[in-house]
DNA sequence: GGTTACGTATGTTCGGC
DNA sequence: CGAACATACGTA
């Protein structure tokens, strides 16, 4: 299959691609068969190279999961008659495949975004910004340096992660109206769970910022005997909405003492950080209002957050390197600088390695609300947040249902309590919970859930554990495989898609009764504890 | 033939007091 | 009357 230029290019420019794509489906073939051993992929085999546009989002992403393999979903703004914001439009590519096609697009028509997938991993990033008409006398690269500074420490104090400007990728946007700039953090083998426990962590270090400021603000009245109204007004009522590292299991006492113990940590950080500093992260916006300089909206579901190099359709300022970013991606002897600097510029570019550190950080009272009703017993914070953590379906409901499959015995039946998926990696890690068997052992353990890990690209899966015996030998069973069926390549023939959207509306029917049906037995299952 | 997700504002319903 | 839910609209 070539790439279709048609549907994202004018009539125009389809001579000049059709080359390009010619010469782009030949390195790309070259690429899939030097990566990946054919025996393994019997997908990939053969001409076809995923490429593929789409008008809807829901068409893309199952597209992309029906082949699998590495394919990523983007989105791009695409010229419309008549109107003066593009129509946003879907594409589906592997990583190196959109890149050496994007590249070559006219500056011009660099108007994509990379497509956040809803419970993938992902580095932590930010979008940065004021209008300068309202803030004349900010700097807006030294205020950067100190949210770098205020963020690293807060990764420091909580993950303890240890990171610096040196790993923060810096894109600026910026015009003469406007400061704009991404931030993308690179940490090795650190990732979070999704952009959602990014978003909270996020959202919790700026409450303490906020926080921190009004207090600030309010001595300074206080001294000066003003009467100015407290800053950020509307989100001080979160303050009943308390946010807390993710720790399991914490009941109402133990959440207290967490909420101590984050207040010591926000003191250990807000001490290392002059008044100055902290008020130089307060802006005005563009009605002039009071607030912080980073945006908190960047982490939603399926964000689209701007590539590198592309800018807002019509607009003519793209995403480039900051002047003063520091961050040098390690070096390369296929990839150009341009390249490789793309690659660490994906949110959801997380290759997997059994030592990745995924981070995790919940709302602990996110949950509650819905649970109440008037049952006060049964909505303990501790609980909610073990029920949100795992049961929205993976990426992969047929692989779901086969692991799901795999863990009965007579006598139990264990459950899938979470799922990781990798992105790049064609690789969902499930943590299971009531069966643990160990094949390293060959028992269950005690105390310890095991852990079952699918990897799709060879199709098979295997078993780890929690277990710190088993996982100081990095112990990994023997591979089985995934039978076909449940596999997406099951569905590689194109003659399935004219049926997506039944089969589509079917799955989501069925997922979300499904979906109901886990929450009421969990909800049950910690009434019966109480 | 063709966007998506979400915040905010506003409207509507319903049950308790 | 207010909480909970529904609908409409604007924004990126």
């Amino acid at each position: 299959m070539s790439v279709t230029t048609n549907n994202f290019y004018g009539a125009k420019g389809r001579r000049k691609i059709y080359h390009i794509s010619k010469v782009l489906d030949e390195n790309v073939k070259k690429l899939k068969s030097d990566k990946i051993p054919k025996d393994f992929r019997p997908r990939i085999d053969g001409p076809s190279v995923g490429w593929k546009t789409f008008f809807r989002q829901q068409e893309a992403f199952s597209y992309a999961r029906r082949k699998s393999s590495d394919l990523h979903v983007f989105s791009f703004e695409s010229e419309s008659l008549g109107s003066e914001t593009g129509q946003r439009m879907f594409l589906v590519a592997s990583y190196p495949v959109f890149w050496h096609y994007y590249r070559q697009l006219d500056q011009q028509k660099k108007t994509h975004y990379e497509l956040i997938p809803e419970g993938s991993v992902c580095k932590l990033y930010f979008d940065l910004e004021f209008p300068k008409e309202n803030n004349r006398n900010c700097d807006g690269s030294t205020m950067t340096d100190i949210f770098i500074k205020y963020v690293t420490r807060w990764m420091e104090e909580i993950f303890k992660v240890q990171c610096s400007k040196e790993h923060v990728l810096s894109l600026d946007a910026s015009t003469e109206k406007k400061f704009s700039r991404h931030l993308i953090f690179q940490l090795k083998k650190t990732a979070f769970q999704d952009n959602i426990h990014a978003g909270n962590f996020v959202k919790f270090i700026l409450q303490k910022l906020k926080v921190e400021i009004n207090k600030l603000k309010k001595n300074l009245s206080d001294v000066l005997d003003f009467d100015e109204t407290s800053f950020i007004s509307k989100s001080d009522n979160s303050s009943d909405e308390q946010t807390v590292p993710c720790v399991n299991r914490l009941d109402s006492q133990r959440r207290s003492q967490e909420q101590d113990k984050n207040n010591h940590k926000a003191s250990k950080v807000m001490d290392r950080f002059t008044e100055e500093e902290l008020l130089s992260m307060v802006v005005r916006n563009k009605n002039n209002e009071e607030t912080l300089f980073c945006d908190q909206g960047v982490y939603t579901k399926n964000r689209n957050f701007r590539l590198y190099q592309s800018r807002k359709f019509g607009k003519s300022n793209p995403l480039v390197i900051s002047e003063d970013n520091l961050y040098i991606p390690p070096k390369d002897e296929v990839m150009s600088y341009e390249h490789l600097i793309f690659n660490d510029s994906l949110i959801a570019n997380i290759e997997y390695s059994p030592a990745l550190r995924i981070l995790q950080f919940a709302l602990v009272c996110q949950f509650s609300n819905r649970l109440s009703s008037g049952n006060v017993e049964a909505k303990t914070c501790g609980k909610a947040e073990d029920i949100v953590e795992g049961f929205t379906k993976s990426p992969y409901p047929e692989i779901d249902n086969f692991i799901s499959s795999t863990l009965k015995t007579d006598s139990k039946a264990g459950r899938i309590r979470h799922w990781t998926y990798f992105s790049q990696g064609e690789l969902i890690v499930y943590d299971i919970v009531g069966y643990r068997y160990c094949h390293n052992i060959e028992r269950e353990h005690k105390s310890n859930n095991i852990m079952l890990l699918a990897d799709l690209k060879r199709g098979v899966y295997y078993q780890k554990c929690h277990d710190p015996e088993c996982k100081y030998l990095s112990y990994k069973s023997p591979d089985k495989s995934i039978p076909k069926e449940a596999l997406p390549s099951f569905y590689f023939d194109e003659s399935f898609d004219e049926f997506d959207e039944g089969v589509d509306d079917m799955d989501i029917l069925n997922a979300a009764l499904e979906m109901e049906k886990t929450i009421d037995d969990r909800i049950n299952e910690n009434m019966d504890k109480t």
